[in-house]
DNA sequence: AATTTGCACTAACGTATGTTAGTGGTTTAT
DNA sequence: ATAAACCACTAACATACGTTAGTGCAAATT
């Protein structure tokens, strides 16, 4: 009757969380079981309902907690005093080591939501459109001031934010160059690509 | 008892073929059964069975018919007499091509090919790995030549394919530019930022 | 030390799933 | 017209799943 081991300032709930996490992202949430979670958490199935509500409530908290971060950096970036080019340079940078350090997290909310039940789901989705079409307008400005080509800005979010997703092959690579020699490649082609 | 209805040359094997492209598409491999299929053949689900051996025949089917495709259109641009950065070019043109017109396809092949069970699975990443060597060989060559800018090939492989997947955001967006649009600013941003 | 709370356990439930067996009608080929 | 092949059906199966109920030990609180 081994309890689930906590460091400290983490309930063990979050573990669970983290947990799930990895196995979401390695199998899918749909193929992940109860079973194969509870397992890889060192405990057995029924027990993980001492800590969650359901397995989606998982989800929930594994899709809205990496919105919410991304977000509240948007927020911040949208205010500061600088080029509509710069600004859509750090918010890739941002994805770009979000990615890089909370891989499963991030993954899964990119991937999975759609398995998400509403409210959350329809919730998800409107954060979603409204985070995109705050970076269109982004890119909008960039146009007009003459910082970036003339492109189509919803298709070039969609390139942006994909092409983001694509780390996940980085990070499954055997030979990885390192994480700053990535971005760098990623920021050279994509801000590259934008600007005129 | 009504059969399946098939237009002439395809056989109904074929018909459930493309209804599980699209239900796949959906919902995910996992999470759409074969009486959700079923349904949308218009057919019980156990009659299935009297066109396919399994569920994950339908998806080898999916995922070897579009990399196939893929395979073939690589060889024969590479054999091509043009520059690197035009081989690029094509070759991504033919993916987005391929991305809107056979949409459902080319995406569930992208992205539910991790529920293939061995030997296709393996097989399956072979190829995958194959092809993305293959295209960065082509970039490197581009780089030797200073028609492409100094990266690091597969992580421009990498951001160009992942880039491309992006289409299915367009695809299900309300407002579409045209598909010619879509094609011509995605290869304004990825090209251009290839090339120096 | 006593009491309450936390938590992991076993057992089991209802449901959904992929798939098989067997039957009989319908289309195709002879 | 007769035989053969095709194909959709009903019924059912075994399995895997998410989840609940109830029990008792261990940790935390008083």
């Amino acid at each position: 009757m081994a309890r689930i081991k906590t460091e400290k300032n983490t309930s063990r709930k979050d573990v669970i969380v983290s947990k799930a996490a990895i196995l979401f992202r390695e199998k899918g949430f749909k193929a992940a079981s109860m079973r194969d979670l509870a397992e890889s958490v060192g405990v057995e199935a029924a027990s993980l309902y001492n800590h969650i509500k359901s397995k989606t409530e998982l989800l929930h908290e594994l899709c809205f907690s990496v919105a919410n971060r991304f977000l509240q950096k948007l927020d911040e970036i949208e205010s500061e005093p600088i080029s509509a080019i710069q600004k859509i340079e750090k918010i890739l940078r941002f994805h770009i080591v979000e990615m890089v350090n909370n891989y499963e997290e991030v993954y899964v909310s990119d991937r999975e939501w759609k398995h998400l039940n509403d409210p959350y789901l329809s919730n998800f989705q409107n954060q979603r459109r409204i985070y995109r079409k705050r970076l269109a307008a982004i890119i909008e400005t960039g146009i007009k001031n003459k910082e970036i080509k003339a492109i189509d800005a919803p298709t070039a979010v969609l390139i942006l934010l994909h092409a983001i997703s694509g780390i996940e092959s980085w990070h499954r690579s055997k030979q990885k160059i390192t994480a700053a020699a990535l971005e760098e490649n990623m920021v050279t082609i994509l801000v590259g690509g934008l600007t005129i």
